[in-house]
RNA sequence: CGGAGUGUAGCUCAGCCUGGUAGAGCACCGCUUUCGGGAGGCGGGGGCCGGAGGUUCAAAUCCUCUCACUCCGACCA
């Protein structure tokens, strides 16, 4: 994509509404414009990183074997009457008429929703497990809005629903589930640390929320800090075997939100214990027959008797997730993405377009590099190369290509990292050996983050890896180190 | 929902106390000089001062009401 033809809108100067760097950041780098409060659009360059955490989503879902639904966002007063919610739910619920004087709502959650649908449909045992999930936007009237994305009333969200006959397999699923948002959350090159959880409005017995380590984080935790240096994809999975295990190894690590842990009874060693600052990014929930009890979702078992769905509900903030990203990689200068994330793989920048020969290199290292399948952000604009700098730091690209006068003299660019600020000046062919090949470069091997980088994929990849029954790949995604 | 603030140009803000008909920096447009970390010069466009009502010869400024947004607290993906 050329700059010059792009919608950027960057901000120079810090909205005097934003507090958070996640929100600040936001604004300025031309992602997302405020609408109302805790309402939000989503501007090109904000879009790709929001799609591209809804892949990543999607992919873990689907290879943990649950099925993709849409499901509407407003819904009929009366299914959460059923359930019984519609008065408990409170002002958080916002509920409209519609013209025929119909009480609707604008769904906050969808339990209610899926529970009607799996009640029509599944009568047998036989048609179990099963899980469906969507990506749908949400709307929770919050009193009080805030932190930008982090905290809107308007949100989207990962919402699966699993879907069993007894407690045995509602907790296989939930495991299930478990497993594939420590996968997620690694995927997006956060450290996610599942904690034990009250069930809240919700309801249940089991619960874990997933919080990541951001220095900015709103609420305290506290983890054993064998957490820190525990690489989950480097695990090995069967969705079809015994999760248990993995289950039971990653609870088994302490890991305690500010209200459950207690500084006496604490199994970890003061000098183990790593105290953080967190940010919840998702939330797993079993609870058995709340919502199938009272809406009557029963099925038939094998042994001839009706028993009411045993479910679990797993939800993950995938609009929060782009300002929590943010708040667990910046800097003064901005945003630094993680590669499995950030709008585009490389900053393209000729600093001087007037020029004949920048110009030309430029355009072709552009066309090699789109050829390539690499998505490229080309700053072409006739702009100082201050602000040029400035632009490409602002914004994070993982990596930057510099053209200019200077370098090309030398038969050279730079390349710059990002997140290192690492430079290099190399030939044309190097930088594009370097950021289309598959093995990692130089560049990368000393850069944190960054080491299993396969830059080339971003497109191919693309979600058709086949049947995810099997065995999962290594690597795909390095964490760094949160600290 | 309690408490506290703020609404003046696209952004950050001054002007308000002590009423006299609207400002700065950045951004934007034109020309020009520049050109490796948000450059310089000259010229230019842009605001019914959140809205309504009131006081006054005169209101961005004083009064009343209202709307919006933000912050602190209680609640949440």
């Amino acid at each position: 994509m050329r700059l010059s033809e792009y919608f950027l809108p960057l901000l120079r100067e810090n909205p005097s509404e934003a507090q958070i760097v996640s929100h600040r950041l936001m604004l300025r780098a031309g992602m997302i414009r405020q609408s109302s409060a805790g309402i939000y659009s989503w501007l090109p360059l904000g879009l790709r990183v929001l799609k591209k955490i809804e892949r990543i989503v999607r992919e873990e879902q689907d290879r943990a074997g649950a099925l993709e639904i849409l499901m509407p966002t407003v819904q009929p007063a009366e299914l959460w009457r059923e359930s019984g919610r519609y008065d408990d739910y409170g002002k958080e619920m916002l509920r409209i008429r519609d013209r025929h004087d119909r009480e609707m709502l604008y769904g906050p959650t969808n339990e209610e929703q899926v529970t009607e649908i799996v009640r029509a449909s599944i009568k047998s045992y036989r048609d179990l497990p099963r899980m469906l999930y969507h990506i749908q936007w949400k709307f929770r009237d919050e009193v009080r809005p805030r932190f930008g994305v982090m905290r809107g009333r308007e949100f989207l969200m990962k919402d699966a629903y699993s879907f069993d006959l007894d407690a045995a397999g509602a907790k296989r699923s939930y495991n299930k589930m478990f497993v594939a948002y420590l996968r997620t959350f690694a995927r997006l090159g956060l450290k996610a640390i599942p904690m034990r959880a009250d069930t809240g409005p919700i309801g249940g017995e089991l619960s874990h929320e997933f919080v990541i380590l951001a220095e900015t984080g709103e609420s305290a935790v506290y983890c054993d800090r064998a957490w820190l240096s525990t690489d989950i994809l480097a695990t090995e999975v069967d969705y079809h075997g015994d999760l248990e295990p993995i289950f039971q190894r990653w609870t088994g690590l302490y890991a305690a939100t500010d209200e459950k842990h207690e500084p006496d009874s604490c199994p970890v060693p003061r000098e183990e214990l790593v105290e953080a600052r967190g940010i919840e990014v998702g939330h797993i929930f079993y609870f058995g027959d709340k919502y199938s009890q009272p809406m009557g979702a029963l099925v038939i078992g094998p042994d001839g008797e009706t028993a009411a769905l045993e479910m679990g509900s797993y939800g993950i903030g995938v609009s929060r997730l782009v300002g929590a990203l943010i708040e667990a990689n910046h800097d003064g200068a901005g945003i630094i993405w993680p590669e499995s994330v950030a709008p585009f793989r490389i900053g393209l920048i000729n600093l001087r377009p007037g020029d004949t020969r920048c110009r030309d290199t430029a355009d072709d290292l552009y066309g090699k590099l789109l050829g390539a399948n690499v998505e490229v952000l080309y700053d072409d604009r006739d702009e100082s190369p201050g602000a040029k700098f400035a632009t490409m730091d602002l914004i994070g690209l993982p990596d930057q290509l510099v053209i200019g006068p200077r370098g090309i003299a030398g038969g050279t660019i730079e390349v710059k990292h990002r997140r290192s600020g690492e430079r290099q000046d190399v030939s044309i062919e190097t930088a594009l050996r370097l950021l289309t090949a598959s093995e990692p470069g130089p560049l990368a091997a000393s850069a944190p983050g960054t080491k299993a980088r396969r830059p080339g994929r971003a497109r191919s990849e693309g979600g058709r890896k086949g049947p995810r029954s099997g065995k999962l790949q290594d690597g795909e995604r390095p964490i760094p180190d949160p600290a």
